[in-house]
DNA sequence: GACCAGGTGGCCT
DNA sequence: AGGCCACATGGT
C-alpha cells in the first residue's frame, strides 16, 4: 500500500453516473480555488469544508475523504448532483437543428466540449465577492487574488490528514509566483472577517479599483441592507435588481452571481468570450432560447471558447 | 513593454 | 438610451 493511501483515514466511495468531469469543473471559471494534486486528486473548498475527490477504477466511482453524512448533506448539493445534465444536453441539442446555418453546429460542438461540467451550488457571499474581483482579470489573476484575500482575511483550515507533500501538488488554476511554497489552506473570508478591512487595506491586498466595490458589498451585508439568505426567495428579476445595487455589480456580474451563487440556470452572463461566441452566431444571443437551461448552455460555450483554439 | 483580462460607473451627447 | 473612457493589477 502506498504512503498516500495509508494517510487517508477516512475513505468513502461514491457513485456518480451523470456527466461529471472533475478537470472541467475545477477549471471552468466559476470557482477559483479548486486544485489538482499530482495523483489526480482534486480539492474543493466551500466555507470551512474541504473535499478531496478522486476518480477510481470503475468508470462512475469516486473516492472522497468526507463522511457519508457530509457527502449526502452537503457535497451532493454542491456539485448539483440531483440535476440530470446528460438529459439537459439532449434537450438542448434537439434545439440546435432549429438554428440557422453555422449556429447549430457551433452550439453542438460547444456542448460536446463541455460535457462533464456542472453548475456548482457555491456560497452566494463568496460568489458575490469573487465575481466583483473578476472584472477585467484573466482566470489565473482572479485565482491569485481570491487566494490572497483568503490568506489575509480568512482563517486557517485544519484539514483531515493534511498532506506533507503539498509541494508536489500542481494547481489547476495556477496561483502565480513565488508565495507558492507556503502550505496550508485558508477559508474564504466571511463578511465578519472582512468588516474591519478599510478600503486602503483592500487596496493593499491588491484589489485595485475594486476595493471600494468590495467595501460596499461588506457594508451592505453587515448593515442588513442586502440579505443574501432572504434573496433566495426572490424571482430572477427581483434578485437581479437587488444584486446591482452593490457598487461594481453590473449586468454581467449580477448574472454570474445569480447563476453560480443562486443556482439560477436561466441566467446566461455575457462577457468578452460569450460576446465573441454571439458574433459567431450571427450577432444574436442564442442563450435565452434555452430558457431554464440558458446558463448551462452558456457554461458549455464559455468552456469551449476558453479551451479551444478559436481564430 | 505593449496588449489584454469572465466590466462597471460616470460622464457625455 | 447609447457611446466613450478611466480604472489597478497581473498574465502572456
Amino acid at each position: 500500500m502506498k504512503e498516500a493511501e495509508k494517510r487517508r483515514e477516512v475513505s468513502l466511495f461514491v457513485t456518480i453516473r451523470d456527466d461529471f468531469s472533475l478537470e472541467k469543473i475545477a477549471d471552468c471559471g466559476q470557482c477559483f480555488r479548486a486544485r489538482r494534486f499530482g495523483d489526480g486528486t482534486y480539492l474543493f473548498i466551500s466555507g470551512d469544508r474541504v473535499l478531496r475527490i478522486r476518480k477510481v477504477r470503475p468508470e462512475d466511482k469516486y473516492e472522497v475523504d468526507c463522511s457519508g453524512e457530509e457527502w449526502d448533506s452537503f457535497w451532493k448539493e454542491y456539485f448539483d448532483l440531483d440535476r440530470d445534465y446528460s438529459r439537459i444536453r439532449e434537450i438542448c441539442s434537439s434545439q440546435f437543428s432549429e438554428e440557422c446555418d453555422g449556429t447549430g453546429t457551433f452550439l453542438m460542438k460547444a456542448a460536446e466540449s463541455g460535457e462533464g461540467l456542472r453548475i456548482l451550488r457555491q456560497n452566494s457571499w463568496e460568489v458575490l465577492i469573487t465575481f466583483i474581483l473578476s472584472q477585467r482579470k484573466n482566470m489565473p489573476a482572479i485565482a491569485a487574488s481570491v487566494e490572497k484575500l483568503s490568506r489575509l482575511y480568512g482563517h486557517r483550515l485544519d484539514v483531515r490528514n493534511d498532506r506533507k507533500d503539498d509541494t508536489d501538488m500542481s494547481r489547476v488554476l495556477v496561483i502565480s509566483g513565488k508565495e507558492d511554497k507556503e502550505t496550508g489552506l485558508y477559508s474564504f473570508p466571511t463578511p465578519e472577517e472582512l468588516k474591519c478591512a478599510s478600503e486602503q487595506d483592500l487596496r493593499d491586498a491588491g484589489l485595485g479599483y475594486r476595493a471600494p466595490y468590495v467595501r460596499d458589498a461588506i457594508d451592505k451585508i453587515m448593515s442588513g441592507e442586502l440579505d443574501l439568505e432572504a434573496m433566495q426567495n426572490l424571482d430572477d428579476d427581483a434578485l437581479f435588481d437587488r444584486l446591482v445595487t452593490v457598487k461594481g455589480v453590473g449586468k454581467k456580474v449580477a448574472d454570474c452571481i445569480s447563476l453560480f451563487g443562486f443556482g439560477r440556470t436561466g441566467r446566461s452572463p455575457v462577457d468578452v468570450w460569450i460576446d465573441r461566441a454571439i458574433s459567431r452566431c450571427g450577432g444574436e444571443d442564442p442563450f435565452p432560447k434555452f430558457g431554464e437551461y440558458a446558463g448551462i448552455m452558456q457554461q458549455y460555450v464559455f468552456y469551449y471558447m476558453t479551451h479551444t483554439d478559436n481564430s
